[in-house]
Formats: C-alpha cells, sequence, structure tokens
DNA sequence: CAGCAATGTCTAGAACTGGC
DNA sequence: GCCAGTTCTAGACATTGCTG
C-alpha cells in the first residue's frame, strides 16, 4: 500500500501514509534510544515515543494502578517507581519525566530535552526532578481547586440567573406555562392548594420525589409510587416522561371549559378502552 | 420555545514530546 | 500549528412528555 503510495503522490506525502493502521514516520514515531530503567521496562532498547506512552498505559491499566478516586493519577510500582522515583504521578506530568528517558538515536548519551534546552548535564532522573515534580504536582492541585471554584462559581451564578428569569416571568403574570390552572381533587390534596402553574406542579413533584427518595436507583427516571402518587396516577411505578402525560389529567383550565387535547384524547382511549372491554 | 427532570452521547481541552 | 498517544472531565445537546 505504501509502496504504491510512493508511485502516485508527490514527494511531500512519502512520509505521510494515509493508511489506518499503519505506523506513521512523523516526529513522535521517530524510533529513539530508552534509558536502561526504560530498556528494562520495555524489554527493548529502542522504541518510539508513542509506542512506549502505549506499553507504560498497557501495563497500568494491567496492574490496576490508577488511582480510584483521580484515574489520572497514576500509583507506581516497584517497576514504575524505578522510572519516575516518586509513589503516584499525574499522567501528564508522566510524560514530562518519560522525555528524560527517551534520547534521540543520533546522541545517545543524551536526553532529548537536555539536547534541546541544554540545562542539565545528568542524564539519570535526580532527586532534583523528583522535587520538580513534587511542587508542580502541588501546583497542579492549587491549580484544579481554583478549577473546581471557577465552576462551582459559574454554576451559581447560571442559578441566580435562572432564578431571575423565573421571578420576571412570574412578575409578568406568567405565560403558557406559568397561567395557573385549576388542579384535580386528587391534585389538590397532594399539593395542598386548588390551583398552580403546571410548572409549578412539575417543580413540587420533583421535590417531593427527592425528599422521600422515590426514585429507582438502577433507573432514576423511573419513579417508584407511594401511597400518594398511586393515589395520583394509579400505578406502582411510572416513568418521568410517562408521569408528565398522566399529570395533564390532574391538571385543568381554570375559567372551567372543556379539558386540554390531550385530556381529550386520554378521555378518548378511555371510551375506547370502555367500548373495547364491553 | 418556555420549565422540569435524568441520562446518554459527543466533543474539546488539559500536558508533553520533536519533526516538518 | 499539526501530528500520536493516553485519560478524565466539563459542557453542550438530544431525548421525552405536557401546553399556550
Amino acid at each position: 500500500m505504501c509502496i504504491q503510495l510512493q508511485f502516485l503522490l508527490p514527494f511531500p506525502f512519502f512520509i505521510i501514509w494515509v493508511d489506518k493502521g499503519v505506523v506513521k514516520r512523523g516526529g513522535f514515531n521517530k524510533i529513539c534510544s530508552l534509558s536502561p530503567q526504560l530498556q528494562e521496562f520495555v524489554g527493548e532498547p529502542e522504541m518510539a515515543r508513542t509506542e512506549v506512552v502505549k506499553r507504560i498505559w498497557a501495563y497500568i491499566r494491567e496492574k490496576d494502578l490508577q488511582d480510584p478516586k483521580n484515574r489520572r493519577n497514576i500509583r507506581c510500582d516497584e517497576s514504575l517507581h524505578s522510572l519516575f522515583r516518586v509513589n503516584s504521578i499525574n499522567m501528564f506530568q508522566m510524560n514530562k519525566v518519560l522525555s528524560k528517558h527517551i534520547w534521540p538515536l543520533s546522541r545517545e548519551d543524551e536526553p532529548v530535552k537536555q539536547k534541546k534546552k541544554g540545562e542539565e548535564s545528568d542524564h539519570s532522573v535526580s532527586e532534583g526532578d523528583v522535587n520538580n515534580v513534587a511542587q508542580e504536582e502541588e501546583e497542579v492541585e492549587e491549580e484544579e481547586e481554583e478549577e473546581e471554584e471557577k465552576v462551582s462559581k459559574q454554576k451559581e451564578s447560571k442559578k441566580r440567573r435562572a432564578a431571575k428569569v423565573d421571578k420576571e416571568v412570574k412578575k409578568r403574570g406568567g405565560g403558557g406555562f406559568t397561567k395557573l390552572c385549576s388542579l384535580s381533587p386528587e391534585l389538590q390534596k397532594f399539593m395542598g392548594v386548588p390551583e398552580l402553574a403546571r410548572t409549578e406542579v412539575v417543580k413540587k413533584l420533583w421535590s417531593y420525589i427527592r425528599e422521600n427518595n422515590l426514585q429507582d436507583p438502577n433507573n432514576k427516571r423511573e419513579i417508584i409510587c407511594d401511597e400518594s402518587l398511586r393515589a395520583l396516577f394509579d400505578v406502582d411505578s411510572i416513568n418521568m416522561f410517562q408521569m408528565n402525560k398522566a399529570l395533564s389529567k390532574h391538571i385543568l383550565p381554570l375559567n372551567g371549559e372543556a379539558p386540554d387535547n390531550a385530556s381529550r384524547k386520554d378521555k378518548q382511549s378511555e371510551q375506547e378502552h370502555e367500548e373495547g372491554s364491553l
């Protein structure tokens, strides 16, 4: 396939293999020399960076070395400890430390990063590196905390915006959804008021469901009906979407007009059901 | 489309590397 | 700036039902 492509494609495409599953020859897939520790780990003296990462992750999964609380953190067993010199390492830090073990083939005695920056003279992973990693991990943790704070603030502001919108809608006297409706005797008993907007009914219903822990733990869309809900829906359990449908039977127009289309449909189906049973 | 809910899927972005 | 490789997470979005 590659050979055919070489004939068909102009020069720049020589080095790019199009087929899936075929290793490309880009900078990442360049074969590099590995440090003695890494050689011992992967069992080969030379390997592409991407392949090294793949092997390490396969090992991590095989030995179940990911921290269950934060799966980006890798718990180092003996083999990994000999590589990284720490008890645990962040998955991103791992790549950084790994670079000290991957050297260009042309100058085997020089780590990739050092060749580039010329910062250090010692090729092995020093204690200084370990300290740097630990310090960087602390910084990462702080950043993560800041990020969490940001997210929670965003959520709060979102809630506030939603509340503001809600208030404005109420101020306006309610549109189609916030229009007050008359409730059936069963729903009146449940809500404690004779009239309520559909959205409010749904809201109160859900707060009741949560309060009484009535969601099926296996499928939280499924509501387990207690006595009060059974009086409303006449079933032992109901899907949260079906609940809305069933609810419409209990929500009637305020002026005492005939029930809506859906209710009419329900009545029709009830009629059909009765006729069928006859 | 507004509101209400839970869940699933998808996507982007996060770190890091060197060559082109 | 893109390419490969890794995992996790947040956010967006669709779904489903109802009505004006």
